[in-house]
DNA sequence: GTCTATATTCCGATAGAC
DNA sequence: GTCTATCGGAATATAGAC
């Protein structure tokens, strides 16, 4: 695997989560790596490409996280406070997250991106769901809803998160994580 | 008000919840009126005029609906159920609201654009922490975080939902709603 | 006051150089 | 295998016609 196709992938994945994938150009990619802007077309023909390839590589890197939990031993306490602090690096970093990035345009998305995202949305909203499920079932969460609308406020809330903490002014993002947490607490 | 320029405003926001701020172009409603892209700019010189013109319009719509209920006597209950219909019937229509679909393109947005997008969160966010908080005074709610926090949460849920649920297949969107409402309940 | 012809810039992509 | 010169088209925007 090429060091630039990496770098490829590094950066057109900070330009999708802080600028959009339709607002972002191959020219930003290439000008930051010091080559002309048809360089990026060797190693991504097109920029469906490039998209798709970020979305899988992010699908890779979430199921490393989750398998890494899983062969740890992390309860489900554990499990829900590490996804959680994905978001909170990403608020940090000023960055969405690359669901809340791409879903948003995915009506001028490729299908096989489109199809990829699809697929990432699903694999994060399940292991939720089955976190949340297990954890209830030992008593280590409270919650009455069905697991999987559970699941799916919950990430929503994360998701959008991102996207309203740059509009609103006096958010505490660390007690906003920390009443979804509570929220679920015996 | 001319009449073209109200059709390009209605456009545009369809648009702008369709396809995002970065994918339609003057084209894509010059066309659907028939007349040239360039047109276009004698109502909007530029394309930030026509956004933040759009998010204006929405402010309005907005104050128009809360001062409405107000004077109607609405409880805090009925009041956020109207609220969320407006995102059922989003949903329904594939749309996003504005603020979910500006939201994430807020780093390619001129500074009036933001700021009016920033004023429409913040009213949103203020009339909806007011109701849960008298609500709750009145015995009508529920919840145990800071209205502010709850609001908050509440907000995000459904900004995201309205992307996640293009991308979640099994997604029962009003059993979703049900569950932000239930979740208040006595 | 309303719209068109036209300019300019930048985008994604192809063909070909090294 | 890696990158550049260059194309065709679309985007926003200006100047000027009716």
């Amino acid at each position: 695997m090429s060091i630039t196709r990496e770098k490829i992938i590094e950066l057109g994945e900070n330009l999708i989560r802080t600028k959009g994938y339709n607002a972002f150009s191959y020219q930003d990619i290439s000008s930051e790596l010091g080559i002309k802007n048809a360089a990026i077309h060797y190693y991504f023909p097109s920029k469906e490409n490039l998209g798709t390839s970020i979305v899988k590589t992010n699908i890779q890197r979430f199921e490393e996280m989750t398998e890494n939990m899983q062969s740890r031993g992390f309860d489900e306490w554990r499990q829900l406070e590490t996804f959680i602090r994905i978001y909170t690096k990403s608020h940090r970093e000023q960055k969405r997250c690359i669901v809340g990035s791409l879903g948003p345009d995915i009506s001028t998305l490729s299908e096989n991106t489109v199809s990829e995202l699809r697929r990432m949305s699903q694999i994060i909203l399940n292991w939720l769901t089955a976190a949340l499920a297990s954890g209830r079932t030992k008593g280590l969460f409270a919650f009455s809803e069905e697991p999987q609308i559970k699941a799916l406020l919950i990430l929503s809330s994360l998701v959008a998160s991102l996207q309203l903490a740059r509009l609103i002014d006096k958010i505490e993002y660390k007690s906003f994580c920390n009443a979804i947490l509570e929220d679920l607490r015996i």
